[in-house]
DNA sequence: CCCGTTTTGTAGGGATCGCTACGGAAATAA
DNA sequence: TTATTTCCGTAGCGATCCCTACAAAACGGG
């Protein structure tokens, strides 16, 4: 009787972490239930009576991932910044959080799933939804940018939100390819040169 | 005798063909030998007769995807054209190559084996060497520019160099996200918008 | 026609996959 | 202490993984 609010003994926030960076460094499919039951420090049975599934862990250890290691990066968009700073300071958090010491290089919502066999289509595209929210909330701030005055109106907001969006996504593999936090505040930077040009209707 | 060199008795090119789109479209791990042999018309034996071992077979595929499909992106930087309309070229060769119809999104080499178990660490080192030759044919193309005297002395050819590639790896992804040609045609050009600023010494 | 060589197809080996049934230990209450 | 309940660890389920041994079929020369 209430056994089921019970409290188990393990810590389920502190196995749920360790789960995260397995599937960080080794996505969804290569991540196998051996290493996972290893780092959490749990056994199987556990890790069932828990999570419920390989599949559920994973998208509990995507929100933990969204809601820490990567939580600024989006925060970014919600400050007094202008839109000008707050898409530079997205993308200099993004390129922070792709190289976290002690952590594997990348985003996890970019490269925790990026192919495999049938069964991971689920995980994809739960990934997916999640990139595809992120590019909403850039094109939200951009929009909120154009209400703002600080960009023209009838500025094509799809096309500014893929490249923003697209260079977040570069940053990832070039830190898994070895790149350091030097090469990819460059990276920011850089991005953000042509602002005027591609903010403008003209472009 | 004389059976080393003799012919296969079935296309090996249109089997290697046909493997390089499923790697393609799975990733490494997530291709199955199953779906490989179905794919290519051969059975498990045959392919091992003739390419050794799914790594090698792999490999095959990826120096294919280069010669064929991807082949364009890098002779853009080879042609007659100024350093800048090369690299602009070469930016939509790669969103061409990204959405090529009846073949899957992105990149080959951007998302073929991003992640694994420790088995796949050989085809991801592969795929790296791969992407990394790619910026070093960048990044040669841009001295170029310097020593025409297109570009300045003393730029950060490190920098240009991972913002571009940066911009291609993360056209994968758009891609594979679902993306289509108009999308990736703008974040081309939008990634060339800010050319002068880049490839200042200033930045 | 028959034989020797090559290629193909079947069937399965050894290992690992995600997942779960079950027996023993620990904890609680009387 | 005993009876009862809750949890955990071992062992193993069926399926699938990459790969290979073996035998039947196809081919070419006498």
């Amino acid at each position: 009787m209430g056994a089921r609010g019970r409290p188990r003994g393990f810590d389920r926030a502190a196995a749920l972490e360790k789960a995260m960076e397995v599937f960080w460094a080794r996505g969804y499919a290569g991540a196998s239930m051996a290493e996972l039951t290893e780092a959490m420090g749990i056994n199987p049975p556990s890790l069932y009576a828990a999570f419920g599934s390989k599949e559920e862990l994973f998208k509990e250890a995507v929100g933990l991932y969204a809601a820490t290691d990567d939580g600024c990066t989006l925060t970014m968009l919600e400050g007094d910044l202008s839109t000008r700073d707050s898409i530079a300071a997205m993308l200099m958090a993004s390129a922070r959080s792709c190289m976290r010491p002690d952590k594997p290089s990348g985003c996890f919502l970019m490269l925790g799933a990026t192919n495999g066999g049938p069964e991971t289509d689920a995980a994809q595209a739960y990934l997916c939804d999640r990139r595809r929210d992120m590019g909403a909330r850039i094109r939200a701030r951009l929009a909120r940018g154009i209400a703002d005055g600080e960009l023209p109106p009838g500025l094509d907001l799809d096309r500014v939100t893929a490249y923003f969006a697209t260079v977040i996504k570069g940053m990832s593999i070039e830190a898994r390819d070895g790149a350091d936090m030097e090469t990819l505040a460059g990276v920011a930077r850089s991005a953000m040169l042509g602002w005027d040009a591609i903010t403008s209707t003209q472009a």
